[in-house]
DNA sequence: CGCGTAAGAGACGTCACGTCTCTAAGGAGA
DNA sequence: TCTCCTTAGAGACGTGACGTCTCTTACGCG
């Protein structure tokens, strides 16, 4: 019996963990379903994360790249936001409320980093916007600059169903861009 | 010994759980720990909820009346505003993250109802104040109505600690009376 | 005054948790 | 090539809470 070790082996658990929770969801997935599903031991799992919810959050890490290293540059400051927010919409519904909440509710102290990385990315697609002249100045408060991230997290974590993309455009054209002082035409 | 019971006996189930709530944390509140609390059985507890989460619910409602009920009316829209934005707070401030995020996961059918709720709140502040002359008009999109409310909503439960009221003041302030055309005067 | 509903109490089976223990694989070093 | 040491693989185990069931007994209703 070939016998897997180190990284190869905690890929092996971690697309296991990911297969479970698209499987079943979160609330199924239990350390014994991963382990099984892994051919291996609790104890595999317990050597490398200490509970369910690091587990999963080191799949879902494991399984996608984060936001922040695709920051949409589409050109227009619409588009950018447009895009980081569907990405957001796309990223969550994929997993469900279920495992949202499950995770917030097992990890405490969830990353408060990953919130306040949206900052940054909607900073710096505002400051290219002010540069290409759509807009008077890239000095937003920052409570207007996560407004929109802030409210798609809403919609994902609230809404039982996918959000539409009527929703995502609303957000973007009735409540980011009026703030942000960009009178659309058309 | 005297025996509790029909609405008498439900007051003090509730509020078993609710001191339970406050004392303990959802996490550590069993089925158990409110029986023994309230001096009964499991089966009392069982025969009117379902489970922990409805449990918990049916007591923060028997403990505390709705906002819905307490619409503030201070003359003023961002008054208004500030006003609901601050129950919110003060709401779940002290209900704490853990059950929120607690009650988010193990009820998934928890009322899509009591969301939207504040829109009608929203409207109605805003109706005020387009009567008053405050401000234009009265016709907002949802998304704008909803705005404050939802980001509030957001803090709340992304925050680990409790929203400062420069937070609250903000999202009014920079966010919600720009987006209903209230110009800022002082 | 007798009946029926539901309270009070707790036993019970189940399930997943997280810990522990044991055997054996297979890489590192001599 | 042999030995040692880490750790994979497997599963037993104790614990805690769940939700169901059962039993006796209080008490409101007719």
């Amino acid at each position: 019996m070939e016998r897997r070790r180190g990284a190869e082996l905690e890929a092996v658990l971690l697309d296991a963990a990911w297969a479970e929770l698209m499987e079943s969801g979160y609330a199924q997935l239990t350390m014994e379903s991963v382990a099984a599903r892994a051919q291996t031991g609790k104890q595999v799992l317990y050597r490398r994360w200490r509970n369910r919810a690091e587990l999963v959050i080191a799949s879902m890490r494991h399984h996608a790249g984060s936001i922040v290293e695709n920051v949409p540059d589409t050109g227009s400051l619409r588009g950018d936001v447009l895009g980081v927010l569907q990405q957001m919409a796309d990223r969550f519904t994929q997993l469900g409320p279920d495992t949202i909440h499950g995770l917030m509710a097992e990890a405490p102290d969830l990353d408060p980093e990953v919130y306040s990385r949206m900052t940054g990315v909607m900073a710096a697609i505002v400051k290219r916007a002010a540069e290409r002249g759509e807009i008077a100045t890239a000095d937003v408060p920052v409570v207007v600059l996560t407004a929109p991230t802030n409210l798609m997290r809403h919609e994902i974590f609230f809404s039982h169903s996918p959000v539409p993309s009527s929703t995502v455009t609303a957000l973007v054209d009735d409540v980011f861009l009026p703030l942000v002082g960009f009178s659309r035409e058309t």
